[in-house]
DNA sequence: GTTTGTGAACCGATTCACAGCA
DNA sequence: TGCTGTGAATCGGTTCACAAAC
């Protein structure tokens, strides 16, 4: 089953397997079953089985899946366990909540390095690490070996900043500008839009 | 072609529309096409039609679409246009930049309250909003009018605070927390999960 | 001629349901 | 027996392609 195999959405959900594998690990749970791992992932059953499958058949009939081994699996398949470096584009107050998000250490991130283009906020420190000019990015992807980019510049300064993150040789980038981008060639984009998702939820809302 | 007509992943892509038609009414074009529109959002024509004919019937053929028209259609889709009030529960750095957000205010959306249960925390001003404890979460809702929560709390608070909040009356819910929540009845609840998103673009990543 | 709106075909993903293995 | 892994059925959504409308 070769990499490339994995379904979109399967993808999708592998990281929360991850972390629900952490859990179980962390209480000490040797063994679960489908109904186990999909009722904590919030998915049913036989879509965690089917997204399992894509990883390989890890699984032991009549009994479960040994936890430890099938996070091994989800993680491998992730890449997660890897160090990966990060610069954060924008030192907005977005910008610098992610530089400081916990969360993002203990999956093997680590933000090394915050560029902007603004001067007053160019030699600043932000969680320990100091934001450099715009005009510093592609020697600071080298130096610091960054293979992720976080985008946290205003919309209309978005496609520039992904076209200078893909010029740098960044080719991964999550970007929370609200805007349709441009991808260049052999970038993953992923994108996450604040006020379009209360947009989404003001559908459910009553019109009244 | 009634409200709950809209299919899920249509209702994903109005917001994005809704966008596309704000720059062509500021730049005074007056009737797009479904392939310019498809293009500045990033979809195909057929797409963006079929979405569209979701919401009725509002092109002309052999012209297109009066861009006021549509994007007064796609606005009232979405109940754009009427102020939305937002409660922020957990006041940390992400807390703090959602409500700093300035792309919140031209689609409606006020952050009015801010709940947190941390002491040093509660009492500060943030963007203009004083800090509440969490117990005076159902007393904001209802005196200033709140209809959407973002939940910025660590993911072990996140459980607790989304039923904190289902039970104050809030029936639409944004997440930013890694966890994978129980959801009450009758809420509608989005989550994203920022190092989720960068683990999905690790997969994409060299595993070298 | 141009462009919409939509049946019909297609496609990917989800779910069913059970054969196969522990 | 219990549970996985997966063919087969199903479902939702996308794309094709064209008749209808301008």
């Amino acid at each position: 089953m070769t990499a490339s195999a994995v379904p979109r959405q399967t993808l999708t959900r592998l990281p929360v397997y991850a972390r629900v594998l952490d859990d179980l690990v962390r209480r000490g749970v040797g063994t679960a079953s489908s109904v186990e791992l999909a009722a904590a992932a919030g998915v049913e059953p036989a879509q965690l089985r089917r997204d399992l499958s894509h990883l390989g058949s890890y699984g032991k009939r009549g009994v479960g899946y040994d936890v430890a081994e099938l996070r091994a699996h989800v993680r491998g398949a992730l890449g997660v366990g890897r160090r990966r470096g990060v610069v954060v584009v924008g030192v907005g107050n977005l910008g610098r909540a992610v530089a400081s998000y916990a969360g993002l250490v203990p999956r093997g991130f680590e933000v090394v390095a915050l560029v902007d283009v603004d001067p007053e906020v160019v030699g600043t420190t932000v969680a320990g690490v100091e934001v450099a000019d715009l005009a510093e990015l592609s020697r600071l992807v080298v130096e610091r070996d960054v293979s992720l980019a976080v985008l946290t510049v205003p919309g209309g300064a978005a496609q520039d900043a992904l076209d200078a993150v893909a010029a740098s040789g960044v080719r991964s980038v999550l970007s929370f500008a609200p805007r349709a981008l441009s991808v260049p060639d052999g970038v993953a984009l992923r994108s996450v839009d604040v006020a379009a998702e209360l947009q989404i939820l003001s559908y459910y809302l009553p019109p009244a």
